[in-house]
DNA sequence: TCCGAACATGACACTTGATTCATGTCTCGG
DNA sequence: CCGAGACATGAATCAAGTGTCATGTTCGGA
C-alpha cells in the first residue's frame, strides 16, 4: 500500500560513499538556499552552485526541484520528532509536556529556520506532503491528548472531534508562536513567552476565581 | 511617512468606468487563478484569459503579478475584517467575541478559500505585505484583549508580552482551524468545532475542578 | 460632435532557468 | 590493480512566461 506515485517516489539512493557525501551536500545546500531564497528563487544553479558541484550532478540524485523539497519535509518531521521526544521525555503530566515541547519547538525553529520556512513553503509546491506531515503529527498529537484525559490529567474532552480540534489549535498555537518569536524576532526572551502560552493552554482566558491545579 | 518603496506603490487608479471594470475583473481572475494554481502556476496569461482580456492589459494596472498579491491581501484584511466587527459587533463579551469571530472566520475561510490561499502564499512573494497582515490583526487583537483584561473578561494577562503571545496564540488557533476544517474538509459541521475550540479557549486544557463561569 | 486622454490589443523580443547528454573520472569488489 | 558500474561535468538544448510596444478603439468633457 505505498501511497507515493512513481514520478514522486524518490530515485534509488547512492551506492558508494562518495555518491552519498555528494546527496547530503546537494539536501543541504538547498535547505539553506530555498529556506532563504525561497523555493522559486533557489535555482538548481544556485543549489549546486552553493554545494559546490555541477549542474549535472543535482539530477543522479532528485528528479526536480520538488523532490528535495519532499525529501526536506520528510526530514524535518524525522528531526522534530525526535526533538520533541527527547525533550518532552521526562514531563511529568500532559501539562507539563505541552510546555516543554512548545519550548523545544521555539528553539527548534530558531535553530534551523531555513528547515521550517522549507515545510511552510512546501504546501505551495507539494501540498500532499505538507498535508501529509501535519496530519500525521495531529494524529500522534490525539492520541496522546486521549490518553491524558483518560488519566485525568486534562479535561475530558466532550466528543472525538473535540480532541480532534485541540489538537490543531495545540499546532496552531505552536506554528504561530514559532513564526513570530522564532522566526521573525529570534533574540527575544523566550521564558516569558512559553509562560504566557503555558498558562493559557493550561487555563484558558477565563477569569481566574477557581483554584489552583493541584500538583 | 509612507514605507511603501516606489516600486511596490500600486499604480495610479483608473479614470474612467470602463477602466475600474477592467482592473477588477483582472483581480478577480488573479484570485481565482493564484488561489486554485498557486502562484506560479498562475501565469499573466492564464490570468488574462480567464479575466477575459489580453495580456497587455495586465500590465496598465499592475506592475507585476506580485503586484497584484499585495493588493488581495489588503483586499482580504478589509474584507475580513469587516466581516469579523459584524460578526462580533453583539458579543456580550471577550469570550463570546472570540466565539463568534472564531465561527465567523471558519465560515469566511469556507466562503472565500482561494482569497484565503492567496494571503498565506504572500508569505513566499511579499513577506513584507504578509507580515503587516498579521502584525496588524494582531495589534487590534492585543487592544481587544488588554481592554477585556481591565474590564474582567478575561483573566489579566501577568505582562504585556503575556497580552501579545495571547493574540498570536488565537491568530494561530484560527488559522489552523481555517486550514484544517475550512479548506481542507469544508463540509464538516462547524458547531461542534466551534464548541470545541471556544471551550478550550475559555477553560485551557485543565481539569474542570472549577466553578462554572458566571454568566 | 469632436478631440485628447484613457484604455485595449496581441504579437514578439528577451530572459531565465530546468533538464539532457556526451564525455570523462572515480570507486571498489574480486 | 583492473574493469564495470557509479558518479561528475558543464555546455547545449528546450520550454515558458514576462513585459514591451506599435497600433487601434473607446470614453467623456467641452
Amino acid at each position: 500500500m505505498d501511497q507515493v506515485s512513481p514520478g514522486k517516489r524518490p530515485l534509488p539512493p547512492p551506492k558508494t560513499g562518495r555518491g552519498e557525501t555528494t546527496r547530503r551536500k546537494i539536501l543541504e545546500a538547498a535547505q539553506r538556499e530555498i529556506g532563504r531564497r525561497g523555493f522559486a528563487e533557489a535555482s538548481v544553479a544556485t543549489i549546486t552552485a552553493e554545494a559546490g558541484v555541477a549542474q549535472g550532478t543535482f539530477y543522479i540524485y532528485f528528479r526536480s526541484k520538488e523532490d528535495v523539497m519532499r525529501e526536506l519535509v520528510l526530514h524535518m518531521g524525522r528531526m522534530l520528532r525526535h526533538h520533541l521526544t527527547e525533550a518532552t521525555a521526562k514531563a511529568k503530566d500532559r501539562l507539563d509536556a505541552e510546555r516543554l515541547g512548545l519550548r523545544a519547538f521555539l528553539g527548534f525553529v530558531r535553530k534551523n529556520p531555513d528547515l521550517y520556512k522549507v515545510v511552510e513553503e512546501s504546501q505551495f509546491v507539494d501540498e500532499a506532503v505538507y498535508r501529509q506531515y501535519y496530519t500525521e503529527f495531529a494524529k500522534g498529537y490525539r492520541i496522546a491528548l486521549a490518553a491524558a484525559e483518560k488519566r485525568g490529567e486534562i479535561a475530558p474532552g466532550s466528543s472525538s472531534v473535540a480532541t480532534e480540534v485541540r489538537a490543531w489549535m495545540l499546532m496552531g498555537i505552536s506554528v504561530f508562536l514559532g513564526q513570530r518569536y522564532g522566526l521573525w524576532d529570534p533574540k527575544a526572551p523566550l521564558e516569558p513567552i512559553v509562560d504566557a502560552a503555558a498558562a493559557m493552554i493550561a487555563n484558558g482566558l477565563a477569569p481566574a476565581a477557581r483554584p489552583a491545579r493541584r500538583k
